[in-house]
RNA sequence: GUGGGUGUAGCUCAGCUGGUUAGAGCGCCAGAUUGUGGCUCUGGAGGUCGCCGGUUCAAAUCCGGUCAUCCACCCCA
């Protein structure tokens, strides 16, 4: 046996890692329960009937897929195994792939458990996923998504409460992002008065290309897709307005164009008067997940004003899907939601040192003891402690002082409790702050309040 | 899936156009200091040079393949 490994694109966590992305999770769990989501588990391995076709042609060649147990060639495809037909072999021998992503499960538990549900439904959900991508730097084959999605309602009100969970996550985080808004049917609306209604997607993928390769790239990505130069110019005009109203009217001919702008004009209503700490930009180019999304779209990035330097891509998106179970055969429950990528949260926060002092501290103090019989004792006094609550443990051996020090300093514990024994006699062993390096004898009673006061 | 960079000690990395026992800093262990960590000093351990094959008298160094990782594209979180 070689040295061990892992799969690509998977990693395994330090502690003081786990520690770091639980403090991500539970601040965006904080946030979700405030705003009235509860939280749902589904599995990682879902039917491939589930999952295949939801995500494009590319989304089925990223989906894992689990192989059938057994003696599973004897039901294989022979024909396509004889053509080495991998495609349609491997529909054959698997029947489960792992989880692509949070909403698509989603929508197949609103659909088998719609009689135990009460819509809308407000739920949350904390998982990982798996996508069979190369992996890069914050992207990685598993990895967790944070979603928070409402179904079975239309009401425009949760598209403004989401763009509120989006501030407060990362107010509370510490990062200053950008949350921009769209809507699907402005970009129709677009399409239709550029006459390209027909050719909606690749206008929809140039268009997601203006920040990275500019209006240049944008209309030679458009020309190759077949937009004509009098559309590219109608577009670029289009996009290039600043504000919801100059939109409006450039699409007034437009009745998707007009139902989007409402829209738009519904959401910012709704939060007219309320207080953001994070900028929300109206941005016609945002252009990106558009598969399934069919009227309001959501992506975050980070402020680069407030954090120079930084290069990441989105860290979070969302939109509405207005018929969301419809592929599960549940017509007429629309969804709107919101995603975190908590990989990329946490690359940032690392970068830009905003994880909280102490995240990785949860032991407060370590017993030493000189000799078997101390070792003892502190082993009550110890346990004493842990009965009161406090997070105590015990060196396992009465080695020398300093090889249990040296620990005691390597693990970052904040006290020590020194055990000999004169401190056996008197009963009151010697607490250490291994910060100041002071140390005085106590009762374990006086010790309790030290403890606890500095908890 | 396409193209490119990188792979040397636990970590970060030197090692020129092939040439004797492959180095540094940090970390680790021990001692100075037999009831006191961090600082300092001294000493020590630790390397299939990612893996497989090829060229050569000789390969960490050159070539091919492979795996891992990073970057760009595709797509996405």
């Amino acid at each position: 046996m070689s040295r061990p490994s892992i799969p690509k694109g998977t990693r395994d966590f330090l502690p003081a890692e786990v520690r770091k992305r639980q403090y991500i999770f539970d601040t965006i769990r904080g946030v979700f329960e405030t705003w009235g989501y509860v939280p749902i588990e589904t599995p990682a391995m879902e039917l491939l009937e589930t999952l295949l076709g939801k995500y494009g042609e590319e989304g089925d060649k990223l989906l894992f897929r689990i192989l059938n147990n057994g003696d599973f060639l004897a039901k294989a495809d022979r024909e396509a195994l004889a053509q080495m037909d991998s495609q349609r072999l491997a529909l054959s021998i698997a029947r489960r792939g792992l989880r692509y992503d949070l909403t698509v499960p989603f929508a197949r538990y609103v659909v088998m458990h719609r009689h135990e549900l009460s819509l809308p439904f407000k739920r949350y959900q904390i998982q990982p996923v798996w996508r069979a991508d190369r992996p890069q730097k914050g992207r990685y084959q598993e990895f967790y998504q944070c979603d928070a999605d409402v179904a079975g309602s239309d009401s425009l009100m949760y598209e403004a409460e989401l763009v509120q969970i989006y501030d407060a996550v990362f107010r509370k985080l510490g990062l200053k992002v950008r949350i921009k808004l769209n809507n699907r049917k402005v970009l129709a609306g677009m399409a239709e008065v550029a006459g390209v209604a027909d050719r909606f997607t690749d206008m929809t993928v140039a268009i997601d290309k203006l920040d990275k390769v500019g209006w240049e790239g944008v209309r030679a990505e458009m020309e190759a897709r077949g937009i004509g130069a009098e559309a590219q110019q109608r577009l670029q005009a289009m996009l290039e307005a600043r504000s919801v109203e100059a939109l409006a009217e450039a699409l007034a001919p437009s009745q998707t164009g007009r139902l989007g702008i409402e829209e738009l004009q519904s959401v910012l209503a709704y939060l007219d008067g309320i207080e953001l700490h994070n900028a929300l930009l109206f941005d016609s180019t945002l252009a990106r997940g558009l598969s399934y999304y069919t009227g309001c779209i959501f992506e975050v990035v980070v402020d680069t004003d407030a954090h120079p330097g930084v290069r990441m891509g989105s860290i979070g998106g969302g939109g509405r899907y207005a018929d969301l179970t419809g592929i599960f055969g549940l017509k007429g429950v629309s969804g709107v939601g919101i995603s975190f990528g908590a990989e990329r949260i946490y690359d940032l926060l690392e970068e830009l040192n905003l994880f909280p002092e102490g995240l990785a501290r949860t032991l407060q103090v370590l017993g030493i003891a000189f000799d078997e019989a101390t070792h003892r004792f502190a082993f009550r006094q110890i346990s004493a402690l842990r009965q009161a609550g406090i997070a105590a443990d015990l060196y396992p051996e009465p080695v020398k002082l300093k090889k249990q020090m040296k620990y005691a300093n390597a693990i970052g514990v904040p006290w020590v409790l020194l055990v000999g024994e004169d401190e056996m006699k008197t009963g009151k062993p010697a607490l250490k702050n291994m910060h100041t390096g002071a140390q005085s004898a106590h009762t374990l009673s006086e010790i309790l309040d030290i403890l606890r006061a500095d908890a």
